[in-house]
DNA sequence: TCGTTATTTATACAGTCAACCAATTAAGGT
DNA sequence: ACCTTAATTGGTTGACTGTATAAATAACGA
């Protein structure tokens, strides 16, 4: 057992270290992989621990997975939730504003020096493209999102509920497929372009976004 | 060996059409869960053909999936093509014109009697959210890509070209969300809106995309 | 100090996986 | 009829999978 400073290391509430330190090498594989792709022995070498805590922690990988998704998605959901009841009380709301304050926390967490997000942008990335996890999408997401849906059926009131949803997510896609290090728009230009000017890339993205919304106008 | 009607049916051509069983079984398959969810024996008892004619056609899983997104890559870029090509010779063009030709070829297929197409999207929007596989967009896609942009160029001269680079990854985005059956959407509207009309989706879609595109402009 | 509990370790298990190979069948060309 | 080649089969192999478990270790409360 490690000791530092005569004191010790090895608390009773190492286990909480522990879980935390699986979920974040588990994000980051799952990030970069696929759920398949991405073996317990994977994460918990990673992680520098053994094997069975990992079962010992969240029984089964399926859990693991559902734990990564969750532990960023609160954080996520407080930040937009704060600052859109702020919105609301200091008046003012217009498209561009309520766009920007769902989008902006993401991005603000892409540039902040905790790097674990760029991994979880993508693993959101990948969840969105495929049926297998609509479910986790639900329970962690769409509260929050039906919130924001609401206000922009308030401001937009010639835009039939059934476009305004389709919207809506159209701009929830773009802002992943942005946010999330895809090097997609590499290739397409030739390599001149870099895509990963993430400030020129948000100023794009809401533009695009709120151009879209608006044209959905008329039934 | 089976016959029929006196004739053989055990032709030595057999080779080709075991191949197409293998490529479409895997097709559906692939566009369903993820390429590391699938295992070759699911894929070949779903063709109805034995394991061992998978490594014999294809020598490797990979190479397999390598023949699914070719097959039908080719169909579309054809198609693409071709329109793109009617469209410049007889003038008219508009920046509608120009993406309504890049994306109904993908709708009128997903309409058509054959159902392959269905999976081969889900497939397509799995490749464009994992940097996995990045090389086999390039090579199957980007030439005919590039071939739209350049085109787009013309038709806003005031939009910088890497906005316009990213506007039309923003298109692509959307379309394969919109023609995957990917089913986001009925859960944010509370199950109100199905999200399977297509020809409704496929207007929307182009409304948003044209108004995102041009508001890209100006510096 | 002793017993309880949380955490960690090493190991085992029952399957599945992709890949490979030798033997067999059938068709085509001559 | 005969030989070559393509196509197909069943079976094996060794590696890897998620999960389970018994034993060891360490911390806490009494």
């Amino acid at each position: 057992m490690k000791k530092r400073g005569g004191q010790s290391i090895q608390t009773r509430s190492n286990g909480d270290q522990t879980r935390e330190k699986i979920i974040s090498a588990a994000e980051k594989l799952f990030g970069q992989h696929s759920f398949d792709a991405v073996s317990l022995r994977d994460i918990t070498n990673a992680a520098e621990v053994t094997l069975a805590l990992a079962s010992y922690h969240f029984g089964t990988k399926e859990n693991l997975f559902t734990e990564v998704i969750a532990r960023r998605a609160h954080v996520l959901n407080n930040v937009r939730r704060e600052r859109l009841a702020a919105l609301v009380d200091r008046g003012g709301m217009t498209v561009e504003a309520l766009i920007d304050t769902f989008m902006r926390p993401l991005f603000e967490q892409m540039q902040s020096d905790d790097d674990g997000w760029q991994a979880y942008v993508m693993l959101l990335a990948q969840l969105a493209s495929n049926d297998r996890w609509l479910g986790h999408l639900r329970t962690y997401y769409d509260e929050t999102a039906n919130l924001f849906i609401a206000q922009l059926k308030l401001l937009l009131p010639n835009v039939p509920e059934e476009n305004l949803v389709r919207g809506f997510s159209f701009v929830l896609m773009l802002m992943l497929q942005t946010v999330s290090k895809n090097r997609r728009v590499d290739t397409l230009s030739l390599g001149k372009f870099k895509g990963d000017d993430l400030d020129v890339s948000y100023q794009l993205l809401l533009r695009f976004s709120l151009a879209g919304l608006k044209a959905l106008e008329t039934a």
